[in-house]
DNA sequence: CAAATTTCAGCTTAACTGACATCC
DNA sequence: CGGATGTCAGTTTAGCTGAAATTT
């Protein structure tokens, strides 16, 4: 990660005009993902990847379609993602016996023991993030969130 | 862009635990650029150019590095994405002459008229996405956001 | 010479579309 | 058969690294 161009980038552009919403939030994820890539990529995997784990570590069990549902990508990029991360081991396919169309998406042992390993790192990054906000300012924050995720459809 | 799985995405995932505030920042940037596609779609560029378009429309005349400073990339990828714009006719990129380095970019006048002709979709999308929100939660969401990229060095 | 800016060449990842097989 | 799920093949876009040229 180029830490140079992260620490440099809020002094370069100053103006008079007031940034949209929506190119807040979008830098926001860009300072998350680059922040999330640092702490994970000793484990040989991305942000994204780590994402995807964090979801089946709080809904196991879902079945790839499931999945892609849920981020806004096609099954297709789902799959891809979810071989990569078997090839690593990290989870598991297996065919639901009552369904057999469908692939169920599981952590195996050591996805789990990776979620583990990391879970200090990032709860650490999400404190920084809002260590200017008292903790009411947090929920209110995250209430806020979620509402305009809402009012988007996702 | 897949409305279907669009609309049907917060249905897919059910569960007990609340997601992460990474996460659900994750997931909201992601419903804003896939709207935000369908708006600028017709104009044949994509939500990335778009936003570039908007950032040079607040602080005409920045260079090619401070671009790049600014949004957490190399200056390769900037150059490519502005050699794009280019190619459309949306920016012009001149010499400084005071230091002859510096490619100064700046909007031409079709790339300010696309501006303002996606103005009013985008507006409307800001507020659809805040629909829940009074506009002192608004308001109070903005300096959130703000203190968390700021917080993570953005 | 050192640092900053841009450029050139090549590469990787993460998405996409389209076509298809399988299952309910 | 129709709809859902997953897979295979090919493509594109948006980022990256490394190396080099130019200017200050």
């Amino acid at each position: 990660v180029d830490v140079t161009a992260r620490s440099s980038g809020s002094t370069a552009v100053r103006g008079s005009h007031r940034p949209s919403l929506l190119y807040v939030i979008k830098q926001l994820e860009l300072a998350v993902r680059s922040h999330l890539d640092d702490i994970v990529a000793a484990a040989g995997i991305t942000a994204l990847q780590y994402t995807a784990l964090t979801v089946l570590d709080h809904h196991d069990g879902l079945s790839l379609a499931q999945l892609a549902r849920n981020s806004f990508v096609t099954p297709q990029s789902v799959a891809d993602l979810v071989a990569n991360l078997e090839r690593n081991g990290l989870v598991r396919r297996d065919r639901n016996p009552q369904n057999r169309r469908e692939l169920i998406v599981s952590l195996t042992p050591p996805g789990r023991k990776l979620l583990t390993t990391h879970a200090h790192a990032v709860a650490a990054l999400e404190a920084t993030m809002t260590s200017g906000l008292t903790p009411e300012q947090v929920s209110v924050f995250r209430n806020s969130l979620d509402s305009c995720r809402v009012a988007l459809g996702g």
